[in-house]
DNA sequence: CTAAATAAGACTTTTTTGGTCCTATTTATT
DNA sequence: AATAAATAGGACCAAAAAAGTCTTATTTAG
């Protein structure tokens, strides 16, 4: 159940870049030396943030990344599956092909499956820029929406 | 984000007892010869889920367990927290002395305790029984109860 | 007394994750 | 034109976590 630390760079990288003037440019090695992540990985996060299309890059010298997508609209979910890949809590539901190595009496597809989507739904419903939100209760009318949606999914 | 192993083995075990006649024993043996999971990880899922009373055992030749409380009561972050430990998704959140590896200047302090907190609340209202029961939509008093916890919790 | 079961610990193997290294390409600056 | 600083991307290695195994002790029905 621990966060994986691509997710954790990338909420570093993305509440810093949150935090600047739009346009304005973000290197990996700007986040790494100021919050001491791995520069490898910090900048293979980036580089997938902005190939996913949530951050656009400039090459060359006095390059970087900035923000293009807004953090309101992309859920938890999505900042997941871009950097680990789709949901999946058991082999047999994230490997396409896989047959679980019990037998085949299992007897929990289904309350693994509504785990599963359930817990999909939580991250779907759950967007990046609420965590990052100073405010404990929700009060815009966006926030309502989302509520409604996350009673519907229960 | 993947599920625990023995959590897996617990929800194979509580939904074979749940399905059975409330007072028959069930052998650790015949879970994992019946659903083919690991004999030992098997038994020890079993004595932890009977040392925190969720179940009872009888020892002895003939000796097994049973069921002694109410799924519906039994939350899946309880059933987690027996069998993994408190819910932490950060190294810092979840051994309580650690500062991170990271600098001091963590930014996301408060973002991952949020998310903690809701991932939290999620589980805390999400009772086993619920994804051992067939029905898609809530419909009992109880399961109204259940709703009304989780929005105040979003 | 024996067999079948729980109780509990130490240990080993496997898998996953996180991190590093290396090379290529792009582009502003000198 | 050369250089330095940045992204782009792949291959590889090490550390940590998870899963599984082994061993021994204890309990109790038959």
């Amino acid at each position: 159940m621990k966060l994986n630390r691509k997710v954790e760079f990338a909420l570093i990288a993305l509440r810093h870049m949150y935090s600047k003037e739009p346009e304005t440019l973000t290197t990996a090695k700007e986040i790494s030396d100021l919050y001491g992540c791995s520069f490898d990985v910090t900048a293979r996060v980036l580089r997938q943030l902005s190939q996913a299309g949530v951050l656009r890059s400039t090459q060359g010298a006095h390059g970087g990344y900035h923000l293009i997508s807004d953090l309101q609209e992309l859920s938890f979910h999505r900042l997941n599956s871009i950097l680990v890949g789709p949901l999946g809590i058991t082999k047999c539901l994230h490997e396409s092909g896989s047959s679980c190595d019990l037998k085949s009496s299992c007897n929990i597809m289904t309350p693994v499956q509504k785990l599963n989507q359930k817990l999909q739904n939580f991250y779907q419903n759950l967007p990046v820029a609420e965590l990052f939100s100073q405010a404990t209760v929700a009060t815009s009318a966006q926030s309502i929406q989302t509520i409604q949606n996350r009673v519907e999914n229960l």
